[in-house]
DNA sequence: TTGACCAACTTACGAATAGTAAGTACTTAC
DNA sequence: GTAAGTACTTACTATTCGTAAGTTGGTCAA
């Protein structure tokens, strides 16, 4: 075998931490603002545009539209066109979209279910904090 | 009993896909550009300022000290510091911290080990498409 | 005894990104 | 004939982010 150790080597593996890693790009993608809850919306099966928007609550057209196309442009969303009028496209999750979804979901969860234990959750009553990313 | 069907039903249930609920704000923090690495930095131990610095490429200090900042407020990030000139302060993981960057750090290692099934991780060789969110 | 230096921030400001609103194309309904 | 629905795109503005420099207060070398 010429698969040597040092062929191996060469293999870079993917590191979050490092700033130019594909990886990191890929990471900000999916747990982008829209994202995350695109990718939740449509762990239940496909929705049209129109339904997504109605479903993700402040999302603009503009950003969705966007986001979906990252999404898409990832692999992990597909986007299916009836050519029709008025227009229908439905978007769903491509098996990989379905894997990261799931991932994502859990998180999602877990804030929902544990959101009482979270301090920062209080609607900050008196506090005279400066909250930042709000 | 006094604590019925009505009185439950006033317990809001927090749903992500409502702009308006505190899961929102919360989901937002811990999947922030720089709140995912800093708390799957954190998940192994404690760490000072500037040795996350250091192990968050890309990372500016500003940056660094906001997000500490967030997740501080939030209840996830404990901030110790030692009175001691030069300064010295250690920042750690609460245990809600601890089960919050479990699922963050999942994601992030799903999305590390199968970076090579991901179209969009291809380093977008001749593709004319504007790749945004970058 | 000035001065450099360290760590952990903070502040100022230009650059990038996100959000708002309006525009587009096409057909059905009133 | 005009209002509405669908899936966008474009122009403009507000917000956020990143870069670089400043701050603090003790230690240590010259």
């Amino acid at each position: 075998m010429s698969g040597s150790l040092e062929t191996l080597a060469a293999i870079e593996i993917p590191d979050v931490m490092a700033a130019a890693c594909p990886s990191r790009r890929i990471l900000n993608h999916v747990t982008s603002r829209w994202g995350v809850l695109i990718l939740v919306a449509l762990s239940r099966g496909k929705m049209r545009f129109s339904a997504l928007r109605r479903h993700i609550g402040g999302v603009s057209e503009r950003m969705l539209a966007q986001t979906l196309q990252t999404l898409e442009a990832d692999g992990f969303v597909i986007r299916k066109s009836h050519n029709v009028v008025p227009p229908h496209v439905d978007y769903s999750l491509s098996p990989l979209g379905h894997e990261a979804a799931e991932k994502v979901a859990d998180l999602v969860f877990w804030i929902e279910e544990n959101l009482t234990r979270i301090p920062g959750a209080l609607p900050e009553e008196t506090t005279p904090v400066s909250a930042k990313t709000g």
